[in-house]
DNA sequence: AACGCGGGGAA
DNA sequence: TTCCCAGCGTT
């Protein structure tokens, strides 16, 4: 065990266990009273809650919602899924990003077939061997299916115990959390019954995480209205504002890229299927190219040039579009684009697809909203 | 330890 | 604009 989480000297608030049962006591009376009523609560099992805690990494659990739905019709347990078809799973994920879960997931279903008789295994390591599932998620996954005592840590309880402990060292530091895993783990029920749900690591883990969503917020936290604040070592020295402390900022970069919209003349557009093992792998685009491959319009048309075969003419943008990738800010630039000559057959990969071909096949979110702006605007 | 990975919501 | 979101895997 590492030494008292507390910072202050002489407070070692977080070592007291009394002060903990009211903690415990605090999240689990309101997490019974506030809790939202979300689909995969209704009924926990492993492979559905397994499927919220993939889609609800980096990515606000009122977008998941729906997300969850469709994938839970489609594939209702891991044999389902681990007979999915690659590229019709891509599109059921289309627009939640991070398309690497979905290809975790779907190797970690084969898996759970091949070695768990189909159900999700219940021990943490068999848990955590699996690909896409980390500390978090093993903890998350078990504790609130199964009800097991496993501590989690992610961007909410990461906020709610660091201002619970009034930790002022930096979040971005190792130690801070170990710290904080440790606090995780001392926080979890210690005597409960092993069916008793409502309190046991399932609804602690959940009550905390929903704290942070609802009540311990980034900005503003809503400590008038939070069943902890008595407890509070952040609220008790004022600093929930400074607490958790980041020392690292998120620097961003404007970045251009270039796509261009090349028609067949029967209604087709050009477009290919991104090869495995890069950004995007295995979704459908129009020609695209950014820094290093396309740093300006005639390195770009360049890039066209060499990738499509034969000749190929930039005509006019007509669009640009502005989105964000990870760090980047980006800027499209589209092209209307002609080919003046060359082999008539195409290059692989290259096809000419018409939208309501593409409709069905998996595209990144800018590609779809192109490709809907497209067909909105009737150009042929 | 730092970075890459998508996209959307909110202030 | 900037930050943040039920993080993981790689380097």
């Amino acid at each position: 065990m590492s030494p008292s989480p507390a910072s202050t000297a002489g407070d070692p608030v977080s070592n007291d266990a009394r002060w903990r049962a009211r903690v415990r006591k605090g999240l689990l009376d309101w997490f019974a009273e506030h809790a939202r009523d979300l689909p995969w609560r209704r009924d926990p099992t492993p492979y559905r809650v397994w499927v919220s805690e993939i889609m609800c990494q980096q990515t606000q659990v009122a977008t998941v919602v729906p997300y969850f739905l469709r994938f839970l019709d489609r594939y209702p347990d891991a044999a389902a899924l681990a007979d999915a078809d690659e590229s019709e799973l891509m599109r059921m994920w289309e627009g939640l990003g991070y398309y690497r879960r979905a290809r975790s997931m779907h190797a970690a279903a084969k898996q759970i077939v091949e070695n768990h008789n189909g159900e999700f295994p219940l021990q943490y390591r068999d848990a955590l061997a699996l690909p896409g599932i980390g500390r978090y998620t093993a903890g998350a996954i078990l504790s609130i299916s199964s009800n097991l005592p496993l501590p989690i840590l992610e961007g909410n309880t990461i906020r709610v115990f660091s201002r619970l402990i009034g930790l002022r060292d930096s979040v971005d530091e190792k130690a801070s959390l170990d710290t904080l895993w440790d606090f995780s783990e001392q926080l979890l029920p210690r005597k409960f019954s092993p069916t008793d749900r409502a309190r046991g690591p399932a609804s602690l883990n959940q009550a905390a995480m929903e704290l942070g969503a609802l009540v311990c917020t980034p900005r503003d936290p809503k400590c008038l209205i939070c069943p902890v604040a008595k407890a509070c070592q952040a609220r008790a020295a004022g600093l929930q504002a400074e607490i958790p402390a980041k020392t690292q900022k998120m620097k961003y970069e404007a970045r251009s890229e270039y796509a261009a919209l090349v028609s067949d003349n029967q209604g087709r557009w050009l477009v290919r299927q991104i090869p495995p093992g890069t950004r995007f792998a295995g979704m459908w685009d129009f020609p695209k190219a950014g820094p290093p491959d396309a740093n300006d319009a005639e390195h770009f048309h360049q890039w066209l040039t060499n990738h499509l075969g034969g000749r190929i003419q930039l005509d006019e943008v007509v669009k640009t579009m502005k989105h964000a990738v990870t760090k980047y800010r980006i800027t499209l630039n589209v092209y209307r684009a002609t080919r003046t000559g060359g082999p008539k057959a195409l290059a692989e990969p290259w096809k000419f697809r018409t939208p309501d071909q593409l409709k069905h096949l998996p595209m990144s979110t800018t590609g779809r909203r192109l490709l809907n702006w497209v067909e909105k605007n009737q150009f042929s």
